[in-house]
DNA sequence: CTGTTAGCGCATTCAC
DNA sequence: GTGAATGCGCTAACAG
């Protein structure tokens, strides 16, 4: 009824107590009797009354709010973390206010100078986030925990999968059917940009360990979508040069594309051309796709799980933890053994 | 260095001026002198200052805090909407908050009856929602300046298509062609389902029109992902009761796992049965989907913009607006006339 | 145009 | 266990 806010005084009032204990008593913070915390509540609920984020902020220091940063939301790997972390943090009582980055740099900036300083948020979970030196300053400086998904980072609490080891099982897989021309489709690599630690160093490796030489003509990297992927797959498999047996590409959507790109060739997946890919898409199962399942809700629910632990421990009891998941590969239909007689494609 | 954050205090003494003047510099809000906004700027970047959100929230009652409420974020639609969205109330300096209800009575009721009345957020985006009476009636009470996509909404602002005329449109397509037998992968209708404005209405009507007889067995609803869509058509095309030599999915992603699933079942698209969908999705052009552009970017942008007029406005003047866009039929290559002699299936 | 003052609504000291 | 007072950091009147 009334458009006015209803404050903890009105409800103190109305339940014949003090503010404070009425504070203590809805918050669960503080020894309060059971009859208070009764009539606490009860007030409460009549009155529809409920605290106000921004006075409980700035009185305890704390917000109840976490900021979530990713570089997209329109891609299966972030939209399902966002999902399965957010419903996480909000069973645990969190506002998740969302970052999203939109490949600009200014908006990046804004993001780190900006709006993480200001106290609005009590944690971060950063999903693939590459920070160069200063942003990582910053965050430590101003001290907010941090936990980051997907990638390395000293410092800072991490969940990830090693994902060398990921993208050196998923061309392995392929090399023991007999595969040798293994095409590739990857990631840019970043600044910093460290074969050890990604996926196309542990397609190299892969190759390397079966004593093929690697051929750069089959190594396309970019920044794809399944579109792209699809049109990186089409590409690939429609120069008469090129001729290989086999993809191997660093996520499912990017893998789903090449799969359609063959189809659209007229060629079978997985007899003239296999595939496989990396994350353990939804999508998996309807295109049949063997790819290597990196439990993405497990790692976002471990992420959000240590982020909710740092921020309940102490400031000064926050070491960070390094958590690394175990990969599975899944072999579905969308890889065999190299067919030898493959017809010239196109 | 200092991990504690700086205040206003510190930069209006640093600057030699009241903390009044630095605050009215600083948030452009009020008339300062030139020398007065160089000192502040300068001072406060040389602190490093940045403002508390929830001490300026506090005191001015704005938050500069959206909340952005959604059923998922793992479909294409939604992804997309939040992605432009956020873009767009960033630029003017708001954070997204992000609501996502996951599908959960219980996460909804606390969405509604706690968050939102938290004065965390100075305005919501809530997209494809259906809000009940009592939850409509919470929202106008607090007063809170909404804009809903996707929904026709009594009180608030609405930006949306028309969904009748819309499927009307893809079904008439079809028909055009001479598809007769036309099934329709559509949503499970919510409480107060309404025909005459929804997707399963625009389809029905549009047979009618031509005179052909909804069959119930080509009506399949449901709250489809492209892997149930995908399901849902692999079923409708493999039973030879139904032959069906059309499909109009409610979506993009439906009409996606209907195609594949068509591929599947070694049928040809179009020759052998025509998909059709509504979105624009981003992957159309890679299936060669034929669909209804509803315009998803310029959706979420108009709103998003609505929604910054009305937090900029005066709490009185704040008239609920119902923008409501054209979509485009896009005819690609998954719809044709219908084959006499399709081959019986599976 | 600028400085002074008084809250915003709550959590949290302290006394009791 | 509870209540009264203090202040979180800032903006919005009010004077000047």
């Amino acid at each position: 009824m009334s458009s006015k806010a209803v404050t903890i005084k009105e409800v103190a009032e109305r339940a014949g107590l003090s503010v404070a204990t009425v504070s203590r008593a809805l918050s669960g913070r503080g020894h309060v009797s059971e009859t208070a915390r009764t009539l606490s509540a009860q007030a409460a609920r009549e009155l529809g009354y409920v605290a106000s984020y921004n006075a409980a902020s700035l009185a305890s220091g704390r917000s109840k709010n976490v900021g979530l940063v990713v570089p997209w939301v329109n891609r299966w790997f972030f939209s399902t973390v966002i999902e399965t972390a957010s419903t996480v943090l909000a069973a645990d009582g969190y506002d998740v206010t969302l970052y999203y980055l939109g490949g600009g740099k200014r908006e990046r900036d804004l993001v780190f100078s900006d709006f993480l300083l200001r106290k609005r948020v009590d944690g971060l979970l950063a999903v693939s986030l590459e920070l160069d030196d200063a942003e990582r300053a910053d965050l430590l400086r101003v001290g907010t925990p941090v936990v980051c998904i997907g990638g390395v980072m000293p410092g800072v609490s991490t969940v990830s999968i090693d994902d060398f080891a990921t993208a050196r099982l998923a061309t392995a897989h392929l090399i023991a059917l007999g595969h040798e021309r293994i095409a590739h489709l990857g990631w840019e690599g970043p600044g910093d940009f460290d074969l050890a630690t990604t996926r196309q160093g542990g397609y190299a490796h892969a190759l390397s360990e079966a004593g093929i030489a690697l051929a750069p003509e089959l190594l396309v990297l970019g920044d794809f979508t399944m579109a792209e992927g699809y049109a990186a797959a089409k590409r690939l498999l429609s120069d008469p040069r090129l001729c290989p047996t086999a993809i191997f590409a660093a996520s499912d959507e990017m893998a789903i594309g090449a799969i359609t790109a063959a189809r659209d060739l007229g060629l079978d997946v997985p007899r003239d051309v296999s595939v496989v890919g990396i994350d353990g898409h939804d999508l998996g199962p309807v295109f049949g796709l063997t790819t290597v399942d990196q439990h993405v809700r497990e790692q976002a629910t471990q992420a959000a799980a240590l982020l909710l632990g740092l921020l309940d421990a102490e400031p000064g009891e926050r070491e960070p933890v390094h958590a690394e998941l175990e990969v599975d590969l899944v072999v579905r239909t969308s890889t065999m053994v190299p067919n030898a007689d493959r017809p010239s494609s196109r």
